[in-house]
DNA sequence: TTGCGATGTATCGGCCCGATACATCGCTCG
DNA sequence: CGAGCGATGTATCGGGCCGATACATCGCAA
């Protein structure tokens, strides 16, 4: 998921570790805690490995794009990242409808075809919807076998959830009409591909991540 | 996290692995997934060298309490056990305000003094409360320099927090009132103010959690 | 009787987090 | 003037927790 985000931003901009930090805390805002470095790093080390990314030393040419600083590492992505990160973008594993991975491929949904963006509402509004549908026949069939703090929270996890669906519904119909919200991207990246089907409503699963090898320093 | 839960449920009635992830998954409904087994069993070893548990043998004297099956081995708590639950049940560290802990401390309420569920309901608020506000400023400050997407996800998470926090608002002054369990209904039923107790605004950390040992095998 | 789904215990690799350490820069305040 | 402090910046380590996987047994139905 890490990964995923990484790719991400860096398509966006060269960008050294606390930099990159900053941006994903702001754009996860919710649905995700902000990135400990004890994760950016390591998984820094690991695309850099991987060949998605590459080094770019404190004595390079690129002037300080911020608050000029010390010894920083610029990080760039390569074309080989930019292949990885479609190829996360349209993923369909089940990680990708989770809170972490829902908020995660929303976020770069302006980057992102229709047809993909439709799978992942529908594919997220399902998993919400059977989390609601369980919570429901549990206050129905055993509600009174619960005390009333654990009542209380299964209530509002299942208002929660309602709204969550409603939310979803909203974005969905919103995707179908067309009425896709302005790519306002700061850094609107070339649209290459473009074989994109018409109107799809969300069909199967695109390839499936193959998960890398990403291995051992 | 899963230490507290475990120890919880031990205290209501010995148990099996497998019951333990059911009843876990069942009260944590939202808030928290179903553990996964490489959590439940090596936490369960942890317990058990840690003598917070005791482990019972399959050819034990009790009598199948579910539908009967095959070698199980029955977990139960022990006088340790029970003290460490109280102490990482009234515990004040950060972990006690996130997503998870909060869930399950907020499951065994019914088991905590007022104070300490006035403490962890403020401090959950709290947190909350400052989500709220960071989403708020940056709506309001960088709204328009992030792309559509991305301001439909922080719109949304700004809206949960504030629902989350009305919630929380509520339990507070229920608490506060007297009216110390949750009411079943979905309306909050209006109950004549007796009982003044002192009302202490729910005060400083408890104990710290010292963090035991639990070392390896 | 074969096979399937629920029950049940267990391990392994790996992601990710919190704590911690270290270093530099720019600022304010005594 | 320099001492301290908060923001910037890179990095590691131990540990919690997860998903995938492997077994084994039981009850039931095709």
């Amino acid at each position: 998921m890490l990964e995923l985000a990484i790719l991400g931003l860096l398509q966006e901009a060269p960008m050294h570790g606390y930099e990159l930090r900053k941006e994903l805390a702001a754009k996860l805002g919710t649905l995700r805690a902000a990135i400990s470095y004890g994760t950016l790093y390591p998984t820094l080390k690991r695309l850099l490995l991987a060949g998605f990314i590459t080094e770019q030393g404190p004595g390079s040419d690129i002037p300080p794009p911020m608050t000029s600083k010390r010894g920083r590492i610029v990080y760039k992505i390569t074309a080989d990242g930019k292949e990885r990160f479609a190829a996360l973008l349209a993923a369909a594993g089940p990680e990708t409808y989770d809170d972490a991975g829902f908020g995660v491929h929303f976020t770069f949904f302006s980057r992102t075809d229709r047809a993909t963006r439709l799978r992942i509402l529908e594919g997220r509004r399902r998993r919400i919807e059977e989390r609601r549908e369980g919570l429901r026949e549990m206050l129905a069939r055993a509600g009174d076998r619960l005390d009333a703090y654990t009542l209380e929270l299964q209530r509002h996890g299942l208002d929660s959830a309602d709204r969550e669906v409603r939310w979803l519904e909203e974005l969905i119909t919103r995707e179908r009409s067309g009425t896709t919200p302005a790519v306002t991207a700061t850094a609107p990246v070339e649209d290459t591909e473009k074989k994109t089907s018409p109107a799809g409503p969300a069909a199967e699963a695109p390839p499936v991540k193959p998960a890398p090898h990403l291995d051992r320093p």
